[in-house]
DNA sequence: CTAATTTCTTGATTTGGATCAAGTGCTACT
DNA sequence: AGTAGCACTTGATCCAAATCAAGAAATTAG
């Protein structure tokens, strides 16, 4: 069950087996049903998720109540609200369980109290660095045509779980445009 | 000359006068001229940059040579290449002076020793959290008026200092319709 | 000081993607 | 099984901003 957890420690730093279940001990088993928020808006995120199982939605909600999707995340991933989380105020995106999920949470004071026993473990910093998604993906890229390509390039798994509508959302697009293009891309290969 | 750079520190964290001493001896002063580069796409980032006096401009160059500014920045900010720098890896950005400029650097391994001596220095990561700029700012905003209202409001010095062509690069529309936004606006108030 | 270059403005035209609309297909719930 | 509510597709229309173009204004260079 904590291999993934493992692993992904490891890929962070060469932490000694001591050190790593001493993180392990310090996380805790969560589990969060479809639909379930693991941050709401107003509430300043506090920890660190490591998504064992499952898939995760962060979005924001604009002045006509659309929810507009800014993050997706499938097992293997690290999930957090990395502005709330680093400024210690209160999130403005919700991030929402969306589909039964399995996680580890690991709480800041948490690694604060680890970070007091050992520098090393200053090295957990780097899970902040991870979000490199969304946004910044995308950054560059224009159409749409080139936004569905990237996707389907670096995230392929994320279209096969997660509806078109949130998809598009995440592209920043219509899901008309969004169907079009697909159509489109599978009828030339 | 330093008082500004002892006010930058001060506003992150409370530290001592000997910690603010012991981090200013670790900076150096450095001048780049007009179009000098403090950071080239390849080169990996490892300092930070505090601007005392001058103007930075960072920008992405896409697949037509066309220079796409990312960040705009003004004296008193802190500049880095935040992707570069956490990572360790190579910079896909430029970061230029736009006028002659005369900067504090602050390089990682300071960093890295000043943290060794005591944790208080840790602080210093908040210079990281800095970047709410470009995207993040804009990001919720649609209209070419909204962003250039947000940018009046938050950032008009910005305005007052760089020209048209790079800001409507950086709120990602073409000069001609931030001219008739501005020309727009200009009447109507 | 003048020429050259760049920046900015203004108008005409085009266009890609949004919006609107209607129908089909899925899924889930009782 | 039936129906209610989503999710997706497809077509028609619209529109905001991009593009194209040309001239004016400002800045820089010689």
């Amino acid at each position: 069950m904590k291999e993934k957890l493992l692993k992904s420690f490891q890929g962070f730093a060469s932490f000694s087996e001591q050190e790593l279940s001493l993180i392990i001990s310090k996380t805790k088993l969560r589990n969060f049903r479809k639909k379930e928020n693991l941050l709401k808006v107003g509430e300043t995120c506090s920890a660190f998720y490591f998504i064992v199982e499952g898939a995760i939605r962060q979005y924001r909600t604009n002045k006509d109540l659309d929810e507009i999707t800014l993050n997706l995340y499938l097992e293997n991933s690290w999930v957090l609200e990395h502005q709330s989380f680093t400024s210690q105020k209160p999130s403005t995106t919700t991030i929402q369980a969306f589909e039964d999920c399995t996680v580890y949470e690991l709480g800041m004071h948490a690694v604060h109290e680890l970070i007091g026993q050992s520098p090393s473990f200053f090295q957990l910093g780097k899970i902040l660095e991870q979000p490199l998604q969304g946004v910044e993906l995308y950054q560059n890229l224009t159409t749409p045509e080139e936004k569905y390509r990237a996707i389907l390039k670096h995230n392929p798994k994320l279209i096969q779980k997660f509806p078109l509508k949130h998809i598009a959302s995440y592209l920043k697009i219509t899901p008309e445009t969004l169907s079009r293009v697909r159509n489109k891309l599978s009828k030339s290969s």
